[in-house]
DNA sequence: CAGCATCCTACTTGATACTG
DNA sequence: CAGTATCAAGTAGGATGCTG
């Protein structure tokens, strides 16, 4: 505990079991947080249209991720007491600015989807799990 | 499982449970692949240097991070068949690729550290958790 | 509608022991 | 050194039922 952290936080110090920046990974990396800023790109929605468009989330997942965003200050959330209640969640100014980097890791997937694929063909077949001695193609 | 594939990859589509882009994304989140992403950042390393480098990995989640990243071809690995055996890892010429948008993220998480500790401060004195009536601060 | 609380399973991870 | 194998434990996540 005698590391600067000062200095440490400007640089490779996500090595550091201690760095809060594994926190902020921890939090992007989430598969629902990335797919929760996308729908929220290009304006508000409420919370069902969020469910209905992120296809295989939960609920409690939906609702878990967006509590994190909005204690992050990443996502705001507004609700409007009518009748049945309407919540609307919108990206904050910080929210908007983490679009970029996601945007280019998605390119980044996209780009780069069919070489993974392909490569993980080629080590399965070269790693041939658990079949027996006999070389038949699964 | 009617879905169009094809399309599907091409936009919006990670909102599909079913979208390749989701396996990527995954990857991409685990904690450890950031990590070790950046320890080949500049040249290889051996096991034992990675496990060394990046505090608070295990063995086991490093070996199979690492297997996971050799088989997306995103790492490669060189058995030196020596007397105590030497096994050196690098980043491939499409592992190089991902070094960038992890820089950005990374650049974003330093930058915005600041701003997402204080929101979750005020969140959470906002919200207050389980304490009762009386307002001691924790 | 939007969300909370509870239960319960399944995957992830760590600790430990052993090997080429 | 660089792993593999196994087991125990923690946690994420889904299903369900209830509420303002």
């Amino acid at each position: 505990m005698v590391t600067t952290q000062a200095e440490s936080v400007l640089r490779g110090s996500p090595y550091r079991a201690d760095c809060p920046t594994r926190h902020i990974l921890d939090r992007v990396g989430d598969r629902w947080t990335v797919l929760i800023v996308g729908a929220l790109w290009d304006g508000n929605a409420r919370f069902s249209e969020l469910r209905r468009r992120i296809e295989g989330v939960s609920q409690k997942m939906l609702t878990q991720t967006l509590r994190g965003l909005e204690r992050d200050g990443l996502v705001h959330r507004t609700v409007h007491p009518e009748v049945p209640v309407r919540v609307e969640y919108t990206l904050t100014e910080a929210g908007r600015t983490l679009r970029e980097p996601l945007r280019a890791l998605q390119e980044w997937a996209i780009t780069h989807l069919g070489d993974v694929s392909a490569s993980q063909e080629d080590y399965d077949h070269a790693n041939r799990p658990l079949s027996d001695s006999t070389d038949r193609d699964k």
